[in-house]
Formats: structure tokens, sequence, C-alpha cells
DNA sequence: AATTTCTATTGAACAATGTTCAAGATTGCT
DNA sequence: AGCAATCTTGAACATTGTTCAATAGAAATT
């Protein structure tokens, strides 16, 4: 590979570093590009050849959040004991956990939006899927008789339920709650909608 | 009242009439200033004589827009006969018929974000809170050995399920749910919630 | 009615910001 | 080394929210 494109890379890779960092500090809205390009020691136009747009820039941070949320989701499954239950209890508490631990990033994922005309790139889509799948197995355990489809529409349906609870939760706009009563909340929340969904199957 | 401040107020009444319809139309972030002044028929700096900035703006909008979510919960809620658990269903469904009937301004509620520095004003915190007490009063007779305190939070935790799913669910960024549908999945994990709640409290 | 004083309105100017692009610097090849 | 292709630069542009000195208009006073 030539000089050229090892720099640009290296610039690449450095540009969605500062901009996470920046995020994280300041908000989606603190993301300024000319204080990406003085951060990573380039022409503030230099940023466009580094990347399509802001959006893109976004969505690149966002790949890297989802990636480390999966992790996240991933050890909350394995540990302990398997009731399928109790597994999704942690997820959801994972999840909250998360989020709490994270919030700029976590929030930037759900308030940046596009612009109508343009699409999110298929990369991206593909990582917000992968989330779905550890609900699905759990759930899979809990209700046998549900076709795919259908578990897959539970699925979504139990994972909005959660963000929901997280996302009103962390807002800290109306009531202040405390982190550890929200982690009450969403595992009583959980183990309720599962008992319900489960009674309803018979 | 002098004919200035006559003027005045019909002006103000104006520019969040015209702004309503602006994020209704085109989004919170298709709102500008000079749009604005240009509609109501003033110049662009007159806009700050009739409301502090543009966060205040959005907040009036969102003032009118949770009144008009507010009646038609109450609608939802009134209608039938008083099976406590059924009108939370109805209420449910009300919350996402609206959201989906007013997307924009439905979203501006929650895209809006204040700076760190700035507090939201008591008015709009009224507003907001308001809404929990149609979900309170079915819930009451639901669960009548918890206490106000409890329920409260069960409201709220309610409440934030309810809103995730609506909210993901008009996404229509992942998968694309038809709304019949997402209705359906809204009335089932409600009915399920709340079924688990009731076994719980045994 | 005329003049003065006070207030409201204006729109030009400012600062911040995403984005573009012609000119200059650098790299890669022979 | 020389030349063509490419990359980088940073000045310039367009869009915005916001401010403010100047102006027009209303109210008060004589």
């Amino acid at each position: 590979m030539s000089k050229a494109l090892e720099r640009r890379e290296k610039l690449r890779s450095d540009l969605i570093l500062a901009a996470e960092r920046m995020i994280a500090e300041r908000g989606l809205s603190g993301l300024k590009t000319r204080d990406l390009a003085r951060e990573i020691g380039c022409a503030n136009g230099a940023v466009y050849n580094l990347v399509e747009d802001i959006d893109e820039l976004i969505l690149r941070v966002g790949s890297r959040t989802l990636l480390r949320l999966d992790e996240a989701l991933s050890t909350a499954e394995g540990a302990g004991e398997p009731s399928p239950r109790e597994t999704l209890v942690r997820i959801a508490i994972a999840y909250c956990d998360f989020a709490a631990d994270n919030l700029q990033l976590w929030r930037a994922l759900f308030e940046h939006r596009m612009e109508a005309d343009k699409v999110v790139p298929d990369w991206s889509v593909a990582d917000q899927l992968q989330l779905f799948r550890h609900i699905n197995k759990p759930l899979t355990a809990l209700l046998p008789k549900r076709s795919p489809e259908q578990l897959g529409i539970t699925a979504r349906s139990l994972f909005s339920a959660v963000h929901g609870m997280v996302a009103l939760g962390l807002e800290q706009k109306l009531v202040a709650v405390p982190l550890p009563a929200l982690r009450k909340e969403i595992a009583d929340l959980v183990r309720a909608t599962i008992d319900g969904l489960i009674a309803r199957e018979r």
C-alpha cells in the first residue's frame, strides 16, 4: 500500500476516534468539522477527503457504539445460570447500564436523522439488526409455539419497550429517577411482560 | 389594551401557528427564523420581540401538541364500557394513532433538547406531567394494593414502554412495520404486561 | 395641532458552521 | 530528475440564529 493511502487510512481512523470522543464529551450537536480537523491535524476541508460528509462520520461512530453494545449484551447473556426469563432481564439491565455509561454516544444512535432523500447505507443497517439476535434466542425458548416471524416481531416489541424505559428514564427531564430505581423498574416490567406473554400462549 | 400590544399579541399567535405548520410540514430541523418572519409578515429580527428565542417557540408549539394529545387520550379513555385493562389498551392505541397522525409534531416533543445551561420553564414541565393522569386512574383500579408512589412509577414505566414501541415502530428505519401491525403489537404487549403485573401482585 | 418623548420595528451586520473548489504541494513512475 | 497524477489546503460560500444602532410610529404633553 502506498504511503499516501496509509496516511489517509491513519487519518481516517483518527477522525472517527476524534469524533467519538467529541460526541461522548459534548453530545452530537457538539461535533464540529473545524474542531475535528484541528484535533487530527489537517485542514478543515480535508475532512471531506476522509469521509463523504458528517452523516457518514456519525454513522461510523454509531457502528463502533453498536459493536460495544453488542459485546456488553453478549456478556450479560452468557453470565450465570441459563433461565431464559432471567437472561432476558439481564440483557435489558445490561442495555440500561450501557446507555447510562455511554449516554451521549448511545443518544447519538437515535438522535441522528438522515435528510429525507438520503438512505442509510447497508453496513449501518446490518449493524443494527445484529442486536436482535440476543433477544431472539431466549425468547424462542420461552415461546416455543410461535413462528420465527412472530418471534421476530415480539423481539422487536420487547426491545422497543425496554428502549423506551431507558430513553425516558435517562432523560432526567421530568422527574430524576435514580439509576438503581430505573434498573429495578425495568427488571419488573420485563418479568411481568414475559409472564404475561407466556400465560397468553396457553 | 393599546393598539401596539394588540398587534404584538396577534403577531405572537401567528408566529406560533406558523411554526407549528412549519414543523408539521418540514420537521423540527425545517424551522427557520427567516421563513417564519416572511410568513407572518415582519422582519426576521422581529421574531425576537415576540419570543425569547427559538427554544421557547418550540416549547410553545410543544405545549399545543401536548394539549391535543391530551384530548385524544381523554377521548380514548371515555369510550366504551370501563374495563380498566381495555381502557389502558385504548389509551396506548390512541397514543400510537396520535403519533402517526402528527408524526413531525410528536417527534419534535422528544427530539428537541435544551442546551445544558438552560432550564425547561415550569409551564412546559407542567404540560408534560398532565399526561400521566390518564394512565394513573385505570392502573389504580387494576393494582389497588400499590401505594400512590408505586403507582406513579409503574405508570411512568408503562408509558415509557409504549412510547418506545411507538417511537421505534414509526421510525421505519429498520423494518417498515405497517401501522395496523404496530397497533396490534402494542395492544398485545400492554395486555401481557398488565396481566403480568396483576399476577405478580398476588 | 404641533412637538417632544418613549417604544417598537427594522434589516443590516455578526458569528458559527457545513461544504466546495481552484491553486499549490506531494507522491509515484519511468 | 522530470513529469503526470493525486492529494491537501484554506480561502470562500451559503445558511442560520442572534444582536443592535438607526428609524418609524405611537403616546403624551403643551
